[in-house]
RNA sequence: GCGGGUGUAGCUCAGGUGGUUAGAGCGCCUGGUUGUGGCCCAGGAGGUCGUGGGUUCAAGUCCCAUCACUCGCCCCA
């Protein structure tokens, strides 16, 4: 309050206390991808403009007005953005390293920050941090079911119970186009029940409608005509062998004919996991299939699937789930000096420990001894060493459990050995 | 971009109808043990009451503006 600068609106510190949690989490994440066998991709924050305005879309939200994008330095400047979502990106990656060319499929994943200037709200935020797999090469059902598994699989080890994972097909290109011509039909229909907003969108992305949370909107779009009702056979087809691998699998999920992506690059089947003790902003993670998506940034046609998962929402759901074990960041030994040389003992002495794989600490702010007890026992240090000028004189220092209390004289030689044994022991 | 809520100590919050030295709990520091933590006791530091303006003899309290945070719409992670 006091002080002059601040955060950005939408951007967070995460402080060491806060950030073992996000380190208990990605390490579930490279775990989990360590089984399922995808390596990790480490993505430039910043592509051009265009890459983002081409694969993402023109029309979408996301590129429209969400955007963050400035020109650089060059001559002629150059329009850049700060990634507001990964898949361009991986995709771009993908191409350019013409990784297609010496491998049939493809198994990335990535942890990093992406951008979006939007208002702040509960579980979301200006920068967020995203979690994506992305599967490129294969257009069989048993790859989106494998990637939905690995959704699934994620958010049961995260300790997040209370989730709904909504399914459907997006249908192919010219699927969704006869659709879209049927369901603009159905909404010129009732236009007048319709709220101004979706109206609006009529114009730019009618199948967003069905998802509006508006109450008007959602009793008028009730009897919509369904997408799924107009899949081609091999569509339909594929659809149901998702479904039947998932039903194999044991995996709850819901068909939803309104579940509506807001990117435009989908095709197929699209999904999306909710967090059911969230706020409004509930999706933990959604993705689907885009086998038109490398095509049209200039790579050669190859289907692909993926998803992305935001992690600050996973956190808060396995907070809500109560599922983030305690952590704290437990000292195995604190040096207590007395006396001037002594201190420089501590020093050394606190070096020797930490070089024998301990985590080890001794004062740095010249404080009374009481102050020193209260800082080991304040940093949960199982033990502490305590020695005085004229202990040290005679090779000699205290060793104290902080547990059970005991204590016992060592020689200096020997406290090393001592100190490793009793960790070992417990 | 549009609505609702909230801004008082490091944290969580009290402070009826304006009244003088702004409080509590937790945390922090010191002491009670001239070299021993946790519990307990005593003491202490720490606040331009978000900011600016206005009304008034007098504003944390009332009015206006502004900023920030927060929740929701929209959209998504």
């Amino acid at each position: 309050m006091a002080s002059r600068y601040q955060s950005l609106k939408g951007f967070r510190d995460t402080l060491p206390e806060e950030s073992l949690r996000w380190q208990w989490l990605e390490g579930i994440i490279r775990d989990q991808m360590r089984r399922y066998g995808y390596g990790e991709l480490r993505l430039p924050l910043v592509e051009s403009t265009e890459l983002f305005s081409r694969g993402v879309g023109e029309g979408t939200d996301v590129v429209s007005k969400e955007m963050y994008s400035f020109l650089d330095k060059s001559d002629p400047p150059e329009s850049l953005t700060l990634r507001p979502e990964l898949t361009a990106g991986a995709v771009r990656a993908w191409i350019e390293h013409e990784i297609g060319k010496n491998q049939g499929l493809t198994k990335w994943y990535y942890v990093g920050p992406a951008f979006r200037y939007e208002q702040p709200q509960s579980g979301r935020y200006r920068q967020f941090t995203t979690f994506g797999i992305e599967l490129i090469g294969s257009p069989l059902p048993e790859a989106d079911a494998e990637v939905i598994l690995a959704g699934v699989g994620l958010i049961e080890s995260l300790g997040i119970r209370n989730y709904r994972l909504r399914l459907n097909s997006l249908g192919m290109p010219e699927e969704r186009a006869a659709y879209r011509v049927a369901l603009l039909e159905f909404l010129n229909a009732r236009r007048s029940q319709l709220s101004q907003e979706s109206i609006r969108r009529m114009e730019s992305n009618p199948l967003r409608v069905l998802d509006s949370k508006k109450e008007e909107d959602v009793a008028a779009t009730a009897d919509a005509p369904k997408i799924l009702d107009f899949l081609a056979d091999e569509s339909r087809a594929h659809f149901n062998r998702v479904r039947g691998l998932l039903d194999d699998a044991g995996v709850q999920y819901v068909v939803d004919h309104k579940l509506v992506r807001g990117l435009d690059y989908y095709t197929r089947t699209a999904f999306e996991f909710q967090g059911l003790d969230l706020g409004a902003q509930d999706a933990l993670g959604g993705g689907g299939r885009y086998d038109g998506l490398i095509e049209q940034l200039g790579g050669p046609a190859t289907p692909a699937i993926g998803f992305g998962f935001g992690i600050d929402r996973l956190l808060l759901a396995a907070e809500a789930a109560g599922a983030i074990p305690n952590q704290s960041a437990a000292l195995d030994v604190f040096v207590v000096g007395l006396g001037d040389s002594a201190r420089a003992w501590a020093v050394q002495t606190t070096r020797l420990i930490r070089q024998a794989g301990l985590a080890a600490d001794c004062d740095l702010l010249g404080r009374s001894m009481k102050a020193q007890m209260r800082e080991a026992n304040r940093r949960n240090a199982r033990h502490v060493v305590i020695a005085g000028d004229n202990e040290l004189a005679a090779g000699k220092a205290q060793l104290k459990d902080m547990q059970g209390h005991a204590q016992q004289e060592v020689e200096l030689g020997d406290l090393l050995n001592v100190i490793q044994s009793r960790e070992e022991g417990g």
